[in-house]
DNA sequence: CGTTTTTGACCAGCGC
DNA sequence: GCGCTGGTCAAAAACG
């Protein structure tokens, strides 16, 4: 099972890897819109840094992005604390701006910022009072089905909802971990399928029952065809960074 | 009635 | 100094 898991994701991130190539030219061509605020942007001779932060629950690599015109300058440094994206894959017609994380946020603000018509919310943890991480979420301006929030600070407790989150992402919201990180020149994606796969398996069976034969087929025939899905929505998702 | 959301006002940082 | 913009505040409204 582990060994056709690694060859699944080998598969799947050699291909995700050919397609961001195969963007790089195209992206090289596109003037950055918005400079007036260089804090807002990111410098593009800045140094690389790839932090593995722990966000609501699960991993999420964070680095300096090419794509920040997906996420309408979400992104940006803080001197104080790191600050994660992550991308949420919603139903568009859902006008809603919350991302199921496993934390309770209380929401204090939300505004229109420029150049993207879809407000940004503004959150802050609710669940303790001493806790001051704050999230910002925002539909792309290219993907409105993408919502992207940001995390800034670290939870000082236990996640709630832990649980319902995981439930919620898997079979859901089908959350992408589409960090993209630069890496020298070549961008690189990173994708954490230990802890987002939209595979969950039935938690509730009893251990007797994990341990079957039967279990064990079923559980990597789900991995695999995860897997398997997992390609086809980054090819979805890839194709659409081609259209204008 | 307590909690949460909405929304206009205010403030600070930045570029010109 | 002025204008623009993002972030936050706080009173009012909505909700359970």
């Amino acid at each position: 099972m582990l060994s056709i898991m690694h060859i699944n994701y080998n598969t799947l991130r050699n291909y995700i890897l050919d397609l961001l190539r195969s963007h790089k030219s195209e992206e090289d061509t596109i003037t950055p819109v918005l400079k007036k605020r260089k804090s807002e942007n990111f410098k593009s001779t800045s140094s690389n840094v790839v932090a593995n932060n722990k966000i609501g629950g699960y991993n999420s690599h964070f680095g300096r992005t090419s794509k920040e015109d997906l996420c309408n300058g979400l992104l940006k440094e803080d001197p104080k604390g790191f600050v994660s994206p992550v991308c949420v894959y919603t139903d568009p017609s859902d006008s809603s701006m919350v991302v199921k994380d496993g934390y309770q946020w209380r929401k204090y603000g939300q505004k229109v910022t420029r150049g993207n018509p879809y407000p940004r919310a503004y959150f802050r943890c609710s669940f303790a009072p001493s806790c001051a991480v704050k999230k910002k979420v925002q539909r792309s301006v290219q993907d409105r089905s993408i919502l992207v929030a940001t995390y800034e600070g670290e939870h000082n407790h236990a996640q709630p909802y832990r649980e319902v989150a995981v439930a919620n992402i898997s079979r859901n919201n089908r959350s992408i971990p589409c960090s993209v990180t630069n890496k020298g020149s070549t961008p690189l994606v990173t994708l954490d399928l230990t802890q987002q796969a939209s595979f969950q398996p039935e938690l509730e069976k009893p251990f007797s029952e994990i341990d079957s034969p039967e279990f064990q087929k079923l559980l990597m025939e789900q991995m695999a065809s995860s897997l398997i899905i997992n390609k086809m929505q980054f090819q979805r998702r890839c194709s659409m960074f081609h259209q204008p």
